[in-house]
Formats: structure tokens, C-alpha cells, sequence
DNA sequence: TAGATTGTTAATCGATTAACAATC
DNA sequence: TAGATTGTTAATCGATTAACAATC
């Protein structure tokens, strides 16, 4: 098996919706069907099972649950992470509140900010802490993750800290294309799925 | 010309950034230097340059000052466009406080939410309008693009009705991934990069 | 001139997809 | 069996990159 192909891994989670979607309602799933969800082909689909060693039944399809799993399993989806985010600004401030982290396994232990009118404040349960702890934090293990909210101008800094201090895995936010259906020009993106990429190749680089 | 190649319009950006970095301070610019700050290899930006035509001069690189407006002639920078955020949760509120938009030629000029507790409060100049009234406006021409900031599972109905009315560029909201260096796993992306992308494309599909 | 850097060719690579034999 | 769908091959495609002649 080795490394899935990069474009495999973003897949995925693609999938995995709609094996999530469909979980209850029914049993097995087609090619075809995976490939519309993903808007891929549908012999895509079949090699890219295939990397996983997933193997269905000819002329009836795959197992929807035991593909879940088997998705799941790949993705790393049982782990939990802990994640810090950089910047307390509007943009931090939103991701702290999502639920969609928590939802997906990542749980946010830490806000940082540089400005001393945000630092003390609180975002849900968390107090936003001076920056210039981040590199003590995170050194205690406390998180192997960051997540970056911060200006432009400031990310490269903040990068530069959270590598030296350790953090194999950084997601600096911004929105991200990913598909251009018909005539229409839809930058199609999930938090989730990306996130969920992010961590098998955090996972991996961490091997 | 043509089209350019996506990988293409995708790393002229990333050039362009360099650019504005530079162009106070140097006259010339290398593709091994252009390279370097986009992540590419040199050939291949000679290559992208190749193809909108632009050259260099052998044995002394680019102008830089020349390049920059080659760029942003190419992806649109001399228009606005007017952009309707859907969703006044943290997200919308933190996208239509953000910027960056304007900035980079995007003016946001409404914000809708379903929520009768939202509708009418204040974000900036904006009040929030009743989502009901989305197909209208767009009729009526007030914004040819829309950033989604909804949750998930009203993505798609709101999506069918951005399309409904002729909206042809739709950016939804969420992080995503560009560049993996060295042993970090970055998801390095900058939302004036994607948006400027986007607007390359959406210029495009309206030819 | 000598050094530097472009522009382009050709090889290579990773990914996509049509097609179809295998087989449930 | 007959219909459906997988698994895999082979062709194709778009993109990357080493290499080097051209030339400033």
C-alpha cells in the first residue's frame, strides 16, 4: 500500500460523506455513485478503492458500512488532536466557537494574540493568552497543531515560531477551491474534509 | 494564448505577491527567484510567463514592474466586482469586517441570513436582509458573486438558489490547502490568491 | 568577452479515463 | 442465466523538470 497518491487522499473524505449520508438507508454503493458524489470517474473511484486494498462485489457494489470504516480507519478519524489558533481576531474568534473542529476531532485548547486589549479575553471557555507563550505551550505538548488566524504580514513570524517550537502540522485558513461543475464556477470547499486530509499527512510526516 | 493552463493561473498569483514585495526595490527579477517564492520549479515559471507571452531578457531575468502589470492585466485586477455574503454567523460577519476583500477589488454590498434574529441587525454599513429576498436582488443585478458562509447542510439549497438567479461565481467558505515544504505541513493560502483565481475563472465562464 | 539567464525541447511523471474481461 | 458492476489494462492527458542552445 505505502503512500495513498495525493489526489486519492483528497477523495476521501468526499466519500466519506456520502457513505455517512447513506449509512442507513442503504447497504451497498456503486462506483458510479461514489464518483458522482466526488465528482470523479468512476474507474477514479474503483483504483482509488483499490489503493486501499477495499475490495467490492462484482455486479452488486461495495459495503457501505465496512467502506466507512475502512475510509474512516485511513483518514485517522479515531485519533483526536489538540489544536492551538493563532490570532483572536474575527477570523479566530469564528473558528474558536465552530463546532465543526470538535465535530471532526480536533479539539481547540488554546487561543493566542499579540495585542494586549485581546489577551485575557475569553472565547467560549478558553482566556486568549499572550502569544509569547505559544512556544512554551507547545513545547509542554500541550497541542500538535495550529491552526493560523493572524494578518498576512504576521503569518510567516508565527510559522517560523510554531516550526521551531515543534508543530509538524499547520492550517493557515483561508478559503480553497476545489471543483467547477457545469457553467457554474463553485469553489466547493469543506472544513471537515480538509482538515481530515491534513491530519493523514500530519499523521504520515509524523512516522 | 487561449485559456491558460489552471496550474498556471493558479501560480500567478503567488508571483504576483513577490512582485508587490519587490518592485520598490528591484528592476529585475529571476525565474529561480519567482520560482522560489511560488514554490515552483524555474522552468517552469519561464514556461507560465511563455505563455502570456511575456519575456524576459536573456542573462538578466524579468521587469519586475512589467511583469506585475502583465499579471494583474491577466487576472482582472483593473475590475470590482460586487459580492453578496450569505450567512450573518461569525464567518459572514467576520468575512464582511474582513478587508482583504475590498482590497483585492471585492465589495461586499449585501449580507443575508434566514434568522429572524439576525435580519436587520448591523454589520458596518450593511444591514442584514432576509434571505427571501436574495433571488430579487440578484435579479436585479446588485452582485454577480457570492461567498457562502452557511452551514453545511444549507450549502446546497442556498447554492441552487444563488444559481436559480444567474449568479455565476460562488466561493464557499472554508480553508484549504496549497503547498506542502519541507518536513511542516503547511496549508499555506492566502483568500487574495483565491479570490483572484476565481475571479480569472468566473471572467471566463461569463465569456 | 565571460557570466548569467532566458526560452524551448524532450523526457518524465502522476493522474485520468475508456474499455472490457472477469465474475457476482 | 442475464444483467450489473468490479478490477485492471492501456491509452491519454496535463503538468513538471532537466538540460542546453540562444543570447543579453
Amino acid at each position: 500500500m505505502s503512500e495513498l497518491p495525493r489526489a486519492t487522499v483528497v477523495r476521501l473524505p468526499r466519500y466519506l460523506r456520502l457513505l455517512d449520508d447513506i449509512s442507513r438507508s442503504r447497504e451497498t454503493v456503486s462506483s458510479d455513485q461514489l464518483a458522482e458524489a466526488a465528482g470523479a470517474n468512476a474507474a477514479n473511484v474503483r483504483r482509488d478503492l483499490s489503493y486501499l486494498d477495499f475490495h467490492g462485489v462484482r455486479g452488486v457494489g461495495y459495503s457501505v458500512t465496512e467502506l466507512r470504516d475502512r475510509i474512516r480507519r485511513e483518514l485517522g478519524i479515531a485519533f483526536r488532536r489538540n489544536v492551538a489558533i493563532v490570532g483572536a481576531g474575527n477570523l479566530g474568534r469564528a473558528l474558536a466557537n465552530y463546532g465543526g473542529l470538535s465535530r471532526r476531532g480536533f479539539d481547540v485548547v488554546a487561543v493566542y494574540d499579540k495585542d494586549d486589549a485581546a489577551i485575557g479575553s475569553t472565547i467560549g471557555k478558553l482566556s486568549v493568552r499572550n502569544v509569547q507563550k505559544l512556544t512554551d505551550d507547545c513545547s509542554n505538548g500541550d497541542f500538535d497543531m495550529a491552526i493560523l488566524a493572524v494578518p498576512a504580514v504576521a503569518a510567516q513570524q508565527v510559522t517560523d515560531q510554531l516550526v521551531e517550537a515543534g508543530i509538524e502540522t499547520i492550517l493557515n485558513f483561508a478559503p480553497i477551491r476545489v471543483g467547477v461543475p457545469d457553467t457554474v464556477t463553485v469553489r466547493q470547499v469543506d472544513l471537515s474534509m480538509e482538515l481530515q486530509v491534513l491530519s493523514y499527512y500530519g499523521r504520515r510526516t509524523l512516522a
